[in-house]
RNA sequence: CCGCCCUUAGCUCAGACUGGUAGAGCAGUCGACUGUAGAUCGACUUGUCCCCCGUUCAAAUCGGGGAGGGCGGACCA
């Protein structure tokens, strides 16, 4: 595969690259960059983490070095989203529900190389950079830079703070050449590019997923489950939240339902060289069946496909793909049980 | 160490002074209307009033104690 192609499929399914240039440089110099993805382990996983984590599929193919960091201190220092003594048992959790994603995904876990925060953001080396960080860095820059990703409050703690400075400080301490996150990151990626070349670090090329909508139209929310697709619904589960979902006819945006389609399902269907096959009533035109996103669209936004016909099609697809990933995640006992007492003692 | 303030529905809060077993908005649920959903109408649901003890016929409300959270003062060799 040459640069460009590699560049190409690093990019797809984006929301924005920073930068592209660099991005292809990088390839030209290097055989195998080092990408790294950092998630918290604090709520249950759903399916916007998913089609987060499909793209590390493409990672793999474009030849690069993938590392998923569990980030089990971040969970705990933002508002204690994680209580501390639950940190093990959810990082056992993230871990095996992102190596299903990954093999849902059509990718072999095993090229991914799992971190835990705690095996390194202890060591003295890190410690130290950490502190020198936060004597150079302002309250209302560390502020701005988590505010999309730490919890906001009239009251917040320091740990927010210090999460900031911490995931900034990840990026040189896990050499990575490339950032992967969800736009939300951004802030947080944009202080790394500020702060790491003042300290003889590489800058980091930032490659960030797009937030995709919440099935209840705005944005996807934690709290409402009505709004997501968890990894754990069964097919019935799945077919009343699409259902219920907002899915105007002929628009796309904050339209859950075709952003699913489009980031996650095709993307695994074509992997596996399959087709979307919409049923279709005789008196509306019979059935259909698309091999890619764009066709589907096309025939959304002119008012071929109804909502109505699209939606139950949908679900099954968005089922099929998620299945694996529940079977793996109910299979293992305990797993839930521990990580999230509450919800499954 | 001292003082002051807050804690009521899933969320934001009213009610407390002048005791009579609790309200609004948002959210949620269910119908109507759309070949989906939303919007819009119509209806409905929701509570250890932070905990304990006391006063009283009666306590979210008054008194005492406690817990959690917030703010300020003092101390500064």
């Amino acid at each position: 595969m040459d640069p460009a192609e590699r560049t190409e499929l690093v990019a797809r399914h984006t929301e924005e690259v920073v930068t592209e240039a660099e991005l292809a440089a990088l390839f030209d110099e290097r055989d195998s960059p080092s990408v790294y993805i950092g998630y918290a382990p604090t709520g249950e996983m759903h399916i916007g983490h998913y089609t987060t984590i499909r793209k590390l599929a493409d990672f793999i193919e474009a030849g690069l070095e993938v590392t998923v960091l569990v980030a089990d201190l971040h969970a705990h220092l933002d508002d204690a989203k994680s209580p501390f003594e639950l940190l093990e048992a959810r990082s056992a959790y993230y871990r095996t529900a992102i190596e299903a994603m990954i093999e849902a995904a059509g990718a072999d876990p095993a090229g991914v190389e799992f971190v835990r925060g705690t095996d390194y953001q202890l060591e003295e080396p890190y410690t130290l950079e950490l502190y020198r960080l936060l004597a150079g860095t302002t309250l209302s820059r560390a502020r701005r830079a988590g505010s999309e990703v730490v919890r906001q409050s009239e009251n917040p703690n320091l740990g927010g703070l210090v999460y900031t400075l911490m995931q900034s400080l990840d990026v040189a301490a896990l050499d990575a050449d490339i950032v992967y996150g969800g736009i939300d990151q951004r802030g947080i990626y944009m202080l790394a590019r500020e702060q790491l070349p003042e300290r003889g670090h590489e800058k980091p090329v930032c490659v960030f997923a797009p937030l995709l909508s919440g099935l209840t139209g705005g944005k996807m929310s934690a709290s409402e489950s009505g709004s997501k697709i968890d990894l754990t619904d069964d097919d019935g589960t799945v077919a009343e939240k699409v259902q219920a979902a907002y899915c105007p006819a002929g628009e796309l945006e904050d339209n859950g339902v075709m952003e699913y389609l489009r980031y996650l399902v095709f993307p695994v269907f074509e992997e596996r060289g399959e087709a979307l096959v919409v049923e279709r009533p005789a008196e509306y035109g019979g059935d259909l069946s698309y091999g890619g996103y764009d066709a589907l669209e096309s025939d959304f936004v002119s008012g071929e496909l109804h909502p109505a016909d699209l939606k139950p099609a949908a679900a099954a697809a968005i089922a099929d793909v998620i299945a694996p990933v529940r079977e793996r995640l109910l299979e293992a006992s305990t797993l839930l049980e521990d990580a999230y007492p509450e919800t499954y003692g």
